[in-house]
Parts: C-alpha cells; structure tokens; sequence
DNA sequence: ACGCTAATATGACAATTGTCACATTAGGTT
DNA sequence: AACCTAATGTGACAATTGTCATATTAGCGT
C-alpha cells in the first residue's frame, strides 16, 4: 500500500507519517498544500492521496480536482478536523473516495485499506451530517391533518401548476382547488401558494 | 474480528462465510432471514452484523431496525447486489454503518474492518447514487444571464417572501422587485414565482 | 324516509401578481 | 456639456390568487 500525505499541519503530518509507516504503509512523500500534493501525486501515483481539507497556496478540494483531471481514477481520502459540513457535499460530487476525522488515528488505516479496495468511506460524524442533507423522510402530511386529496394538490403545487391546470389534472372545478389549498395554507400555518411549493421541497 | 451473516441465497452465504473464515474473520452464525438475523446478533453480539437487504420473513431493513433498536451502537453493513437505490435513504437515517455491493468479495473484509474501527463504508455505485441524490451543484445564475441582484430576488423568492417583503430587504420598490422577477421569469423560461421558488430549490 | 356529513361547486371580493410602456436618476464616456 | 446606458421607479392593466359565505350533491347510518 503506497501513499502520500498533504496537510499544513506539521505535527499532524509527521505523526500520521510515522504511524502508518508502522503499519507497513508505504508514504511516498508529504507536502504541506495543495500544489505540492498534486505534483507528489503525478510524481509517485499513489494507492490513495491522504489530504487535509484546509490548506494555504491551495486547498485539499482545488487539488482534489487537479488531481482528478489528471487522473480520473485518483483515489482520495480527506482528512478534516471536524464539522467542515461544506465541503462534503463538493467532495462527494467531485468523486471523492473518502472524507474522514482525522482525530481517531486507528481508523485511518482501515479507511486506507478500504478505500484501496473501491470502497468509500466516511467518518462517523461525517455520514450523520451527510444524512442530514439527503432528501430525508419526507413529511407525513396525513399527521398533519390533511387528506389524501389535499396532499394529491399539494404535490402538484409543488410542481408548479396554476389551479386550472391543478383542477383538470383532478377532475375538479377550479374554485374547490382553490378552496383546497385555502384549508391547506391554514393548517400548515402558510401564506401562499409559493410557500406551499416551498415547504414541499424541503420538509 | 466476530461477525454474523444473513443472505438468503445460501450460495453468496457460504461462500462468503468460508472466504471470510480463511481470513482470519470469525463468524458466529448464519441465517437465512431477518428475524434470524436479529436472534444471531442477541445471541451473539458481533462487532459488525452483515445483511443481505432483501429476505423473506423479515427483510434487513427491518431486521436493522430491530436490531438498533436492542443495541443502538450496532455496527450494520447491508450487503446488496446493485441499484437497491430506494432504500439507501433510508439505511442512512436509520444509522446503518455501510452499504456495499456484494459482487466484489474481496472489498468485503477491508470494509468489515473500517466498519469495525467506527468508519462507514459505502461501495462504489452506491456513492454514486448517493451523490445524486444530494442537492448536488447549485445552478450558477450568472451564466444564464442572471444579475447579481436577480439572483438575490430569487433567493428571497424561494425563502416564500412577497414582493413588498422583497422590496423592504433590499430597499426597492415594490414595483422594482415585479420588473426583475418579470426579467428573470422570461430568463429561465417560468411562468410565475412560484415555479421559480421550485427551481431554485431543485437545480 | 330522514337527517347528517363530506365532498364539490359557485360567486363575490380584495389582495397579489405579472406585464408593459414609460419616467427618472446616476455614472461613465466621449 | 452632451450622450449613453444601467438601475430604479411609476402607473395602468389583466390575470391569478386566497378568503369566505353559501349552495348542491351524494352517500351513510338510523
């Protein structure tokens, strides 16, 4: 298993040096920012490029992609404090392999290994603020007080229809919509028909 | 390193099972369901619980749930052969610690291992399907035309606020705040500011 | 059959919204 | 200064929307 490591921090990088390189880890080499990982990356091709998120010149995400485009099949694994929520959602979609604590020292071996192997992985904290962002269980309307009709023009509010179009989708005149989404706004304490569409899409 | 299993193909479990025991892996049990699975994990309190997602009787979902619910620090690894998209949602919420593909064997015991050590592991297609679920890349306005200032109007759209409200946020006028959402409605092709409430809250 | 209730519809009304044509203003450019 | 352009504002207008009071209807239970 050969790597390299980027972070500003020295302490942090000498220590993860040493520790892995205890556990038969081949380090390649270390750099302290985000240019420096990406020419050690295009010198050694690592197993899997082991980079800090914060980084001064260039940060962990630019050299991310640098990396990336060079090599669209770069294994990366960030290494952040913690709680830096923000940056997940770019590192998932830029194709990331992993995003970890760099706390738990022990866990960052296996992370390797895994990672290594395909897989992605996530720390514990990570994954629960990933959670979060995901769509999530969408809102029991019926706990709320509204039928099953009243949810049916709720769900086409929310996707934009006026309330003709609402009643001929349903079979119904336009004013009962109307008067459907008047009870609605009363119930789930809202102004308007935009507030509606919006509480949809996000609760 | 002590785990259990449940597939209900008896194939993928024995296999696994022997791959796993020549690995220095102990597995405490197999079953063939949910319900079984939850019995095994009572029984036996392995580190990792590996589950097959669809079972008869009582599928891993469920099997899951029960099992967090006896032992909230459970460590849960689905085990799902491709594309079960639907239910990664919710093995997330639910604090389930990975979801890999039970193609690539060889990945399983690395991901075993990182699991163990408190990581969450996630195989390759199904961080994919991940990614696109979260809300993903925001649209950048400004290379469809959109101003600066438009596109805080559209903000406040989206937040349900009226155009007077508008108007008082970013000292306008009422009927300012009407000619840019008119400008920007014809820009992204919409019809009213409650379709453009939705866009901004699914691009 | 009778009464009750839920679902649906209607009409009237005020408020909000979207569109448009046309000021007004303030900065830059020449 | 004269000009130009972008930003902002105004007024008028029709369409849409939300609220409300009040039918109409159909089904259900007794």
């Amino acid at each position: 298993m050969k790597i390299i490591i980027a972070d500003d921090d020295q302490i942090v990088k000498l220590s993860l040096k040493t520790i892995l390189e205890s556990l038969e880890i081949e380090v390649l080499g270390t750099g302290g920012n985000g240019r420096e990982a990406v020419e050690l990356y295009k010198e050694h091709h690592p197993d899997v490029a082991l980079l800090d998120i914060r980084m001064p010149v260039m940060t962990g995400l630019e050299a991310a992609g640098e990396i990336l485009k060079y090599d669209s099949s770069a294994k990366i694994l960030f290494l952040t404090t913690f709680s830096d929520d923000e940056y997940i959602i770019e590192a998932l979609n830029m194709g990331v392999k992993g995003y970890i604590l760099k706390q738990d020292f022990e866990s960052i071996s296996p992370a390797l290994t895994a990672v290594k192997a395909g897989q992605s992985v996530f720390g514990r904290d990570v994954v629960s603020k990933l959670s979060s962002l995901v769509p999530g269980e969408k809102t029991d309307y019926r706990k709320l007080g509204i039928s099953e009709k009243e949810e049916e023009v709720i769900a086409l509010v929310a996707k934009g229809l006026n309330n003709k179009e609402i009643g001929q989708a349903m079979f119904l005149s336009e004013g009962t919509v109307r008067n459907y989404i008047s009870g609605v706004l009363e119930k789930l304490q809202l102004r308007d028909r935009t507030q509606l569409a919006i509480f949809h899409h996000t609760h």
